[in-house]
DNA sequence: ACGATTTTGGGCCTTGAGGCCCATCATCGA
DNA sequence: TCGATGATGGGCCTCAAGGCCCAAAATCGT
């Protein structure tokens, strides 16, 4: 789990971006604050693996507070008017990555795995730097929920849409009711639960369904 | 159900804050575009009650289009640097409810609600607004889960973490199980399920619970 | 072509889950 | 003060759910 901090101080993209990343298996919002003084602060009792910082916020320079967290936590900048000045100023505070607030969702969740990783995406062009990202697309799993088969995440997105009973179940797949009791048996081995429940409640927690 | 649907030229803005509103457990978000003209087209095939407009967006200013909207839809509209000349050409294009990103995501909610109940925000000076809006602070739950008492919400909440025996919710609630499976019973009657899986799930999803 | 994995299915057995009806006690609003 | 509501608990019954062991196709990778 990928502990991440925020630090903007306009609250409708902080918390949109928190809840966000929130929903990802892999990543944990462990604290939004609105201004580079406050993240220092945040730091110092709650660690997190990567930051996530505008560079337009009030009371100091976002780019200053990077600067004095040396090796707290990685920094990744994101600007609203992202040019190649603002990226030569995060390079030398020792960010990690540098992004306009115009890319999407998923590359940067792609860049805050990257970064986690130990990876410095900002001394890389452009292209390589979307080559590197493509590995880091995927939420890395639990073991458990890797060893998943086609089947069984079937059912799981089953379960989470409310499909409890052996006999729907069977009836959706057109498989007769002791496959699904068999397929199930395993899915609570993989995942280490003990009934469909804990399991419906897994499959979403780990973004293989989703509930809505 | 508010269907809303959101034109922000800043997709990480934009998705982050479409996760947000789709947790709640009233508000859809039905689409994102980009631009005015794709707000326009995505409309037509997909009526929302609310749209959040950026004001700053490439290919016409996103004001102009909400002039265009008509009685489509109600729109809001948001700025990144939100003045007085702004609020009021919002005003005269329609708008019913003006806010600057740097407001809690929770303000952003009750106002979509107030908006899709027909109340227009924009007129109002700052004191009655927030007045208003606090009428509309809270989600509106479905009639079942809105009469679920209170030991019936730490039963669903522990449900969406995962304990679902009988016997280990017997244990926290320091109760006996024959009680627990009598709350269970009244649960799944009021929120229209037939078991504790089912009932997670409804949990999570009105917003009673929350499974990370 | 062959071994591994996946998908399908069986039997058997035990216990837990859910349906239904009822009772007591406390709390709270009218 | 008195119904209504909520929280607690009991009994009883039925069947679904889960545990455990096994096996035959189908698919897939090498």
């Amino acid at each position: 789990m990928i502990r991440v901090m925020i630090a903007d101080d306009h609250q409708l993209f902080a918390e949109g971006l928190s809840q966000a990343l929130d929903i990802l298996p892999d990543t944990r919002v462990v604290g939004v604050v609105e201004s580079g003084p406050a993240l220092e602060a945040a730091l110092e009792t709650q660690p997190a693996e990567v930051s996530i910082v505008d560079i337009e916020m009030p009371g100091g320079d976002g780019i200053d507070t990077i600067s004095g967290l040396g090796r707290r936590t990685n920094a990744i900048v994101v600007s609203m008017h992202a040019n190649e000045e603002q990226k030569e100023r995060a390079f030398r505070a020792g960010a990690k990555g540098f992004f306009s607030k115009g890319v999407p969702l998923l590359t940067l969740a792609a860049a805050v795995r990257a970064v986690a990783d130990g990876q410095d995406l900002i001394s890389l062009d452009e292209t390589t730097r979307d080559e590197l990202l493509e590995h880091y697309g995927q939420a890395r799993l639990d073991p458990g929920a890797a060893s998943l088969t086609e089947r069984e995440k079937e059912i799981l997105q089953l379960l989470a849409v409310g499909v409890s009973a052996t006999d729907e179940l069977a009836d959706r797949l057109y498989i007769s009711q002791k496959t699904v009791k068999n397929h199930l048996a395993s899915i609570f081995q993989k995942l280490a639960v003990s009934d469909r429940t804990q399991a419906a409640i897994e499959a979403i927690r780990l973004g293989i369904a989703r509930p809505n």
